[in-house]
DNA sequence: TTGAAAGCGCTAACAG
DNA sequence: CTGTTAGCGCTTTCAA
């Protein structure tokens, strides 16, 4: 049954013929590449439309300078459960502007990224957005050097690459604010040890807030392990279980705040009435199926995704100007915070 | 920076040229497309490695039968935190085979999805892999049914389309069989609303494994509302808070089982010495986050993308026998069931 | 078992 | 502001 549309389809020179114009003037038309008169610019729209004409992507491709395909690389889209809505933004935008994705997954594995990148040149992709599942500095590999890239979730020293990341700094500053304003003053810290962007501003913006709140940071607040809800129950003990425990837990993420909340269980303690907590990323699997739900702040992956396209996109077509963005992340009220007890 | 890459790059006349050959043998070698002298084909993908050559997909779209290109339309890749398993399987399958997938989300809206299967034609995709992320029966949409098309997690009454689905009796079965081993007898069933695939296999499942078992079906304890962790917890009171309580719960997904540790929490019980709860799906993040971790009945998304994938490529090639598979799905031990108190 | 020639559908010089 | 001409890099008849 499935065989390949037999029908020859309709090309430029049959809009060309029916609207008495030029291959080359119809083409213009949709490219956009030259200044037409808007009439008849107009008549080649219409005559296409009437048709059901639009321009092949793969001529396009082979011929022109663009094929309207995006390699999308990532680390990890398999195992994260944010990779989808990063992808949703990606695509969206994509579509807006008459692209689309071709999404390739390293794992990780460099040898692995080297090869999808040689497909994806054979592919001959516009350009590429190189993502990761979360926020850290990478070097952006040799091979993708001379191509449009821009960075997602990531940022790398070279200035010559845009990226768009979450404002970690922003992002702690916003939890602790909440939890002072909350009435808190021992507000814990549970995060992981990796330095990376992501622990680094948070816990530059939890001491900021601290801070400026006129309330010293103690130190044994700031407990270290992983960023799982195992991490997060492990920092239970050193937080929570002791004579002056943190009435507040700001969490590296929400996992581990799932974490906190198993952690006050076994010792007896309610959330939020003696101990309050708050998330990052707004993984609603989460968040919302806890209980009480949780108070996050959530992270724009949907918004970097969309960012992300546009941007290069816009490289893409010549406007060539590198750009670094840290997008804003919104607190998510849901029930976590209270006065302290 | 970043400007085309102005290098010509080695086409198939070059390899000819220096190995004195024609570019349709180099072609032919290739493509397998027809039978060369084995020396011949050797000699010509000898030094097509030497120089470097390999074919480029776009111009062989353009001109002959196939893209090397998939399309992956899919309801909620979004969403769901599942689909990242599925599109790893699909994009390894895809790669195993020089292709590359086009991923488009519809988000469930038909306008979309129409619009998408038009983008998709337009860059002469080979084929579609049409995916949903919970398995249910659809109908394949009319668009496309002159092409190649694999459903994956979902199947259609017509038998002219391959699909690849989870073993959902065999999932009831598993879940049921495993609590009726560790000596319970009131198992409850907490399961949706919704009469899906998963839904109804399941049940009979369960049904069948008590009834083998010699248990009767106590209507009582069967359980339907949402599918996450809100539904789990509501039905926490009609299976556990009674005089005569399950011991035991299998839940449609993990996050009910979720669900149901919080139901037993409340009610003073610990899971699992009063109360043994099976999952479906191992979403990792709740399963193994879960104290004690949940046992569950694992989803094989990665082998139905890996499936779908391969199959749609043998369809393509013009093995033509359109196949319905069912996966089994493996339990995955982890420390939520125990004997009954 | 291998070649020569003719395009796939479009865009990019080069004209006018 | 619009048209003519020559390909992009490959696969496919058709021919030997």
């Amino acid at each position: 049954m499935p065989e390949r549309d037999r029908t020859r389809r309709v090309g430029i020179r049959d809009v060309a013929a029916a609207a008495g114009l030029s291959p080359t003037t119809v083409s213009h038309a949709f490219s956009g590449a030259r200044a037409l008169n808007a009439e008849t610019r107009a008549r080649v729209l219409e005559t296409a439309e009437r048709l059901g004409y639009s321009p092949d992507p793969l001529a396009r491709g082979l011929r022109g300078a663009r094929t309207y395909t995006i390699g999308f690389l990532s680390d990890v889209i398999g195992s994260s459960p944010h990779a989808g809505r990063m992808v949703s933004g990606a695509q969206e935008a994509a579509a807006e502007r008459d692209s689309v994705l071709i999404m390739l997954d390293s794992n990780g594995i460099p040898e692995r990224e080297a090869l999808q990148i040689r497909t994806l040149r054979a592919h001959r992709v516009d350009g590429f957005v190189y993502a990761r599942m979360s926020h850290e500095r990478v070097e952006v590999p040799d091979e993708l050097h001379d191509a449009h890239v821009v960075l997602a979730d990531t940022s790398t020293p070279d200035p010559r690459f845009s990226s768009v990341v979450p404002d970690e700094y922003g992002i702690g500053r916003t939890a602790t604010r909440r939890l002072l304003e909350a009435g808190h003053r021992r507000i814990g810290f549970s995060t992981i040890r990796d330095d990376v962007e992501a622990s680094i501003g948070r816990e530059r913006g939890y001491r900021d807030a601290l801070a400026e709140a006129g309330v010293g940071v103690d130190e044994t607040l700031i407990a270290r392990t992983t960023a799982d809800t195992a991490g997060g129950r492990s920092s239970g003990t050193p937080l929570l279980d002791r004579h002056d425990p943190a009435t507040a837990v700001f969490c590296f993420n929400d996992e581990v705040g799932m974490g906190i909340y198993q952690a006050a269980s076994r010792l007896g303690l309610s959330v939020p009435g003696d101990i309050s907590v708050v998330g990052v990323d707004d993984l609603e699997i989460i968040s919302r199926g806890l209980l009480p739900p949780l108070t996050t702040v959530a992270l724009p992956h949907e918004e970097m995704g969309r960012w992300a396209v546009a941007q290069l996109l816009r490289a893409v077509e010549g406007e060539d100007a590198p750009t670094q963005r840290e997008l804003a992340c919104p607190l998510v009220e849901r029930g976590s915070i209270a006065p302290p007890p």
